[in-house]
RNA sequence: GGGGAGUUUCCCGAGCGGUCAAAGGGGUCAGACUGUAAAUCUGAUGGCUUCUGCCUUCGCAGGUUCGAAUCCUGCACUCCCCA
């Protein structure tokens, strides 16, 4: 999925409510008026897949390339190490090197699977390669002599921890350093002065650009983009599942369109102008569209779409919309175990043996419990005499119905739902 | 150091000898409505169950009583006031 349409960055930016906090307008126009400049973003490998949060980073970056520049994107090797204390409220565990480097691989090939397909020229370093061989003392001496303690004091991320009872360590504190050399190397070896991030970022950027100014007296520069929340004012990417992944290991195609798709009117609004490519003119046909028939959703499902295919790919795409179409179709019968395997992928499954279907067959209530579609069997009786107890998306009235031969949707297989949404399958081998 | 208040089911919070698995609210789950939304409404919400009951639960440990979340004793923790 090339992106061409070379624009303005910074108008392009505004234009898609990207922009919270920008250094000098005119000095970052004037540098970026010249094709083919870098822009870098950092990614810390907090685990070993990025998440929906890290996709506005992302999305920056492919921007970065559809304007005619080239993305750089950060991984945090070493910055990973020592943990950014940037808009947490509680010091940060540690990681082993070996998850960290495992984090690294794993973050890294999303970063390139995402970035590389813009077709644009794309640089993926890691700041471990030049932080590895820097020694403290001499750390101290080149960087930290000139970082002044009262520029740091003042940043909002060390102030507000400072203020709770927790602080925060000397190790978390020293975090801005590594991230403002960061700045001032690849300054240095990409000739990359516009650093882009989160607005959480704004304090770490700053002073990685106030470090080039006293180090090279460069001109470095600065964008910040608005925290991605909903419209209830929780953090995008979250659900009461946790967080929404980028794995699919971890969280399933069909989940992470159903993510989108879930998404209220605003919320996809926003979020299709902020993290697709699409252009001015059809983000506001969409707006139209929502706002004359908002039933259609066809934001939420052109927003799903172009995500999912971008993270998830052409195929990923494909599953996604046919597990989407069972998982809200009508009864399900005749697809066989592999079929069914497949589509209910990311749902919880559960090996009964098949001498339990026979004879008197298995009460239902037992698989719902089994299952752990129902938290005891109490719940799974309640559940079916209130309605919400389904087999292979039929109904099930009868909160003493036992499951026979007769009910397996595939070879051996059958589908339990609970209420709306919750599948999981049953499996008798 | 002295005086006082408190610790209840996922959370907040009522209960102050039996009719208490324990009011009410929140949350959660299910249903209706709907756009796989929001809001709203309805029901459910300790476990098991032959649906009849049984078992476990009101900070912890003992005790009084036919019977205790409710009374007594000790212990632990929390909060407030005075020094």
């Amino acid at each position: 999925m090339a992106i061409s349409m070379p624009t303005d960055l910074l108008s392009d930016f505004e234009a898609r409510g990207l922009v919270h906090q920008t250094t000098d307008a005119a000095a970052l126009r004037e540098w970026l008026a010249t094709p083919g400049r870098r822009v870098y973003a950092g990614f810390d490998p907090t685990a070993d897949s990025l998440h929906v949060g890290h996709l506005v980073a992302l999305v920056l970056l492919r921007r970065v390339a559809a304007a005619g520049h080239e993305p750089v994107a950060v991984l945090g090797g070493a910055t990973g190490m020592i943990g950014d204390p940037s808009g947490r409220s509680e010091e940060r565990n540690l990681l082993s090197p070996a998850e960290l480097a495992a984090n690294v691989a794993g973050v890294e090939r999303q970063i390139r699977g995402i970035l590389e397909s813009t077709g644009q020229r794309v640089h993926v370093v890691n700041n471990a390669d030049w932080m590895r061989g820097v020694g403290y003392l001499e750390f101290l001496r080149d960087v930290g002599k000139h970082v002044p303690l009262s520029q740091m004091l003042a940043k909002d991320s060390v102030k507000s921890r400072l203020d709770r009872d927790g602080g925060l360590s000397y190790t978390e504190f020293s975090y801005m350093l590594l991230q403002s050399w960061d700045f001032v190397h690849l300054s240095d070896v990409l000739d990359c002065r516009v650093q882009i991030g989160g607005s959480d970022q704004w304090g770490n950027i700053t002073a990685g650009i106030e470090l080039g100014r006293r180090l090279r007296s460069r001109d470095l520069h600065g964008i910040t983009c608005p925290l991605l929340t909903k419209a209830d004012g929780t953090k995008m990417g979250k659900t009461a599942a946790g967080a929404i992944w980028l794995d699919p290991q971890r969280t399933s195609p069909y989940a992470f369109y159903q993510y989108w798709i879930n998404l209220d009117d605003d919320d996809a609004g926003r979020c299709l102008a902020r993290l697709t490519d699409l252009a001015p003119e059809e983000l506001a046909a969409y707006g139209e569209k929502r706002a004359a028939n908002p039933a259609a959703r066809e934001t939420q499902k052109r927003l799903a779409e172009e995500l999912t295919r971008l993270v998830h790919g052409e195929v990923g795409l494909i599953t996604a919309r046919q597990a989407t179409e069972i998982f809200f179709g009508a009864e399900i019968r005749d697809l066989d175990d592999a079929a069914l395997r497949e589509i209910f992928a990311d749902v919880p499954s559960h090996e009964f043996s098949r001498a339990s279907l026979e004879g008197e067959g298995l009460p239902l209530i037992e698989a719902l419990e089994a299952t752990g579609l129902a938290a005891s069997r109490g719940a799974a009786r309640r559940t079916i005499e209130q309605g919400g107890g389904y087999v292979n998306n039929r109904r099930v009235s009868d909160a003493a119905y036992r499951l026979t031969p007769r009910d397996l949707a595939g070879g051996s297989t059958l589908v339990l739902r609970s209420g709306k949404k919750s599948y999981a399958l049953a499996r008798f081998q």
